[in-house]
DNA sequence: CTGAGCACCTGAGGGC
DNA sequence: TGCCCTCAGGTGCTCA
């Protein structure tokens, strides 16, 4: 469930919270995610110390200071939230970091679509996860004239393209769907049917609308939660992403629905061409 | 190489 | 209540 925005609320919070803090042990109830979580995960980041927290595309990087990170991914359906070790374990908490002075927190994922997993730091880069990875759109690497030449290459209808991690990370179905209302542009257009002028303001749009969910703490459309597990409000503000059948917010026309390549796209007719 | 389709897995919600 | 169907903030494989 969780995009770019999702992630960086959740990495700002554990930044906040956890560099003070060493894990007293790690507990694995459930070890078969996307890919199976490494028996080692149990022994090498017990009593060391935090150095950072980063975020690449939308997997969470925990940096030890003995050179090993941990790795996470929250695919469709996980959450990390900090609670008391005492709470009642729920059928899908899959993994218990406990942390000296008594909380815990904790990996849970219905669908085991994410992944917990570890790496060298320095490995990183090179890491399977990672080296096929396009830009990071809200770097200033991301704009018109890295994008257009990517757009003029390409027959596949825009919105893929924008959710092609290969091109740019972080962007998945909401925003895809606002990004492309922003900038006037259906999700259906083929790549190379778009004007460098419009690549220009799809760019701007993608990084206005990762922003404004940051600062509104992600968008929580159906069970979406922070490391607090509170929700986040930016779906006050979503334009055409689930809104099939209400009416444009611009224009007053019927938002419409169409599914692309199994996912659903929102578009309003007259705003966007 | 590209792009479309589908698989991975579980739960929620609607219709009957 | 139960069953069956559809749908879901992601990713990566296979095939043409």
């Amino acid at each position: 469930m969780p995009e770019l925005p999702e992630i960086e609320t959740i990495r700002k919070k554990l930044f906040a919270r956890i560099l003070t803090l060493k894990m007293s042990s790690i507990e694995l109830r459930r070890a078969d995610l996307r890919i199976p979580i490494p028996i080692q995960i149990k022994k090498i980041f017990v009593d060391v110390a935090i150095q950072n927290v980063r975020r690449r595309s939308k997997y969470l990087l925990i940096d030890f200071e003995n050179l090993w990170t941990l790795i996470i991914h929250l695919g469709m359906s996980g959450r990390l939230f900090f609670t008391s070790p005492e709470r009642v374990l729920a059928k899908h908490d899959h993994v218990l970091f406990n942390f000296k002075g008594g909380k815990q927190m904790r990996f849970c994922d219905s669908r085991r679509f994410g992944l917990v997993t570890v790496c060298k730091t320095q490995k990183l880069p090179g890491h399977e996860l990672f080296n096929h990875l396009g830009v990071e759109p809200l770097s200033d690497d991301f704009d018109e004239n890295q994008f257009y030449p990517i757009c003029q290459k390409s027959v596949s209808p825009i919105k893929n393209l924008l959710m092609n991690a290969q091109r740019v990370v972080g962007v998945g179905n909401i925003y895809a769907n606002e990004a492309l209302f922003l900038s006037g542009i259906r999700p259906q257009r083929r790549a190379n049917r778009v004007s460098k002028n419009e690549v220009k303001k799809l760019c701007q749009a993608v990084k206005h609308v990762l922003l404004k969910s940051i600062e509104s703490g992600g968008t929580t459309f159906r069970d979406y939660v922070d490391v607090d597990e509170k929700p986040g409000l930016h779906q006050i503000q979503l334009k055409v992403y689930g809104r099939a059948g209400a009416l444009c917010t611009v224009c007053g026309f019927v938002i419409q629905k169409t599914v692309q390549t199994n996912r659903s796209s929102f578009f309003c007719p007259k705003c966007q061409i």
